[in-house]
DNA sequence: CTTGACCTTGCCATCGTGGTAAGGTTCACA
DNA sequence: TGTGAACCTTACCACGATGGCAAGGTCAAG
């Protein structure tokens, strides 16, 4: 890494020579071993290297890596994520395809969290009537043992 | 499987006599490719076979079956299942420990359905203030290329 | 005897991430 | 000059739960 380098590194608008994977990993938030699986994946397109055969990464592939991590956070899958980098560099794009992709995913998620709470209402059920003490009676078992009231 | 099979299948109360894999599965509802996981996974005890080398399944096995099920359904992991199938063998077991491994089980859920519905938020704003048409500008891609609002 | 419906084991794929091994490069410091 | 630390490289294995496929054994009905 650039150890003594005496740039502002933390700061996106600064105008920095480019960088090893180390500290486009800290200027990212992506781990190194990440953004060479996003490359093999194409996300990130002609990664260039030093002489020693050592990955440089300029201002526009930080970007695109803070673009990818964040959409990561939002709960995109690769896939939607590379369609998403796709239509960012794409001039021509349109809202709509944007919006459909993330109209879907939200759908999923919607769809994700209503199961989950399912799960989590019946899970609440139990516990609350499961005196939880040295007895081995127990109402959760006898409802996975489907013997419940469910 | 049990093709020309006269007894009751459905019945759980049926005393009928050990079937194989397929039955196990049409009855427990669990495939039987994850019936034989889950017996490498040491979750049933010593499966029986036949003569030829098929696995036989009883009446207690089927029970089992069922029990994992509904703990997958719930949203245990294997591991938790591992230990519920215990403690639920286990008459000297204490209903704390079963209330303790659902409550914890409870706390993930909590905490992955709040990181989901964080993520939901955030999407349903991006996607509400995208027109959704033919031109190329997108607050969703904004936001991603960490020009947002948010 | 063939066909089809079962069963067996074993391997590979998913998805995103981490770990680790074995080795090359660069730099600072004794 | 040597050495060690801190980087970097590729390549493989692991997770968790599930599905799929391949190659082969078994058994009953036609």
């Amino acid at each position: 890494m650039g150890v003594v380098a005496s740039a502002p590194v933390a700061s996106p608008s600064a105008i920095s020579a480019p960088v090893s994977i180390g500290d486009a990993a800290t200027l990212s938030g992506v781990s190194a071993k990440m953004i060479r699986h996003y490359e093999s994946l194409g996300l990130l397109a002609s990664v260039a290297r030093q002489m020693n055969g050592y990955r440089q990464y300029n201002e526009r592939d930080i970007h695109t890596l803070r673009f990818i991590k964040r959409a990561r956070d939002l709960g995109f899958s690769m896939v939607e994520i590379a369609e998403l980098v796709s239509l960012w560099l794409n001039r021509r794009r349109t809202s709509a395809s944007v919006k459909r992709i993330a109209q879907i995913h939200a759908d999923e998620l919607a769809k994700r969290i209503e199961a989950m709470q399912a799960m989590q209402k019946t899970l609440a059920n139990l516990i609350h009537c499961c005196h939880g003490d040295h007895r081995p009676d127990c109402p959760i078992l006898e409802d996975l043992a489907g013997n419940g009231p469910s």
